[in-house]
DNA sequence: TGCCAGGCCGGGT
DNA sequence: ACCCGGCATGGC
C-alpha cells in the first residue's frame, strides 16, 4: 500500500473510532504535573490501580514535585501501593522529580519551552522513563505532536494489517507520524481512542461480526458467534 | 483460579 | 544488538 493509501486508512479508522466513542478528554488528570506521575505509575498497569495509587498522594498532599522529593523512598512505596510494582515506580518517581528540580527548577514552562526532539532525549536518560513514558508526557502534558506507541496500538493495527516493516517503536511511531498531519489535538485523540477500544475489547474466540475496523469476509462472518468488541482488537501476546 | 493490565531496567547471551 | 526475568496490585 502507498502512502495515500496508508494515509486515507488510518483516517477512516480515526473517523470509525470516533463515531464510537466520541471525545475522550485525554489525559485523566487534572494537570500537567499528575500527568507525568500517571504516566509513571501506569506503566504496564491497569489505570485504575493507578487512579487509586494518585488519590492516596492528593490525600496525603505529595502531588507536587517538591512534597514528593521529601519523601523517604518507602513512604512513597506506602502511598502508591495499589498500583503495583510500587518498589520499583517509588525509585522512579524520585528519580524524576530529582532530575526535574536540578534541571529545570520544578518549571513545567521551562522543560516544556525546550525543543521537544532535546527533551525526548532528556526524559530518556531519567531512570524508568523509556519511549512510551517520555512521549506521553511530551503529548499529554507538554501538548507536542507527538504520536504515543503503546502495546494496543500494536496489537489493534496487527490484526488490522497495517504494520511498519520494521517492528521497532520509531518504525510504529514513523507508520502514525509520516501519514498523518503533525497535530497534536489528533495526536491525542487517537491514541485515547486506541486505549478505549483496546480497553473494552473482549479476548472471545471466535472473532466476533459486525467488525468495525476492518470487514471479515463472508466465511469469517459464519464462524463469528457475538458482536463487537471482541478478541478481533486483542490477540494474545 | 489464572491471566492480564496504557513498560522499563539490568544482566546474560 | 537482542532476549528475558523481575517487578505486584486489583479486576474479571
Amino acid at each position: 500500500m502507498d502512502g495515500q493509501g496508508i494515509a486515507r486508512r488510518l483516517r477512516a479508522i480515526y473517523r470509525r473510532l470516533q463515531a464510537r466513542y466520541g471525545p475522550q478528554h485525554w489525559w485523566p488528570a487534572r494537570e500537567p504535573f499528575e500527568v507525568i506521575v500517571g504516566a509513571i505509575l501506569t506503566q504496564n498497569t491497569a489505570w485504575t490501580n493507578v487512579a487509586r495509587a494518585i488519590a492516596n498522594l492528593r490525600a496525603a498532599g505529595r502531588l507536587t514535585p517538591t512534597a514528593l522529593r521529601q519523601l523517604t523512598e518507602p513512604e512513597l512505596a506506602a502511598l502508591i501501593r495499589p498500583c503495583g510494582y510500587y518498589n520499583v515506580k517509588a525509585r522512579r518517581l524520585q528519580a524524576f522529580v530529582k532530575w526535574f528540580g536540578e534541571r529545570y527548577r520544578n518549571s513545567l514552562d521551562k522543560m516544556f519551552a525546550r525543543e521537544t526532539a532535546d527533551l525526548r532525549h532528556e526524559l530518556l536518560a531519567v531512570h524508568g522513563i523509556g519511549e512510551e513514558t517520555a512521549d506521553s508526557i511530551l503529548l499529554y502534558a507538554g501538548e507536542k505532536p507527538v504520536f504515543v506507541i503503546d502495546a494496543y496500538t500494536r496489537r489493534i493495527f496487527t490484526r488490522l494489517g497495517l504494520t511498519p516493516q520494521i517492528d521497532s517503536y520509531a518504525a510504529w511511531q514513523g507508520l502514525f507520524t509520516d501519514n498523518l498531519p503533525t497535530d497534536a489535538p489528533l495526536y491525542n485523540e487517537y491514541h485515547a481512542l486506541l486505549v478505549r477500544l483496546g480497553k473494552e475489547a473482549c479476548r472471545a474466540r471466535p472473532r466476533c461480526r459486525d467488525c468495525c475496523l476492518n470487514p471479515m469476509s463472508r466465511a469469517e462472518k459464519e464462524t463469528a458467534t457475538h458482536d463487537f468488541p471482541c478478541s478481533a482488537f486483542i490477540s494474545s501476546k
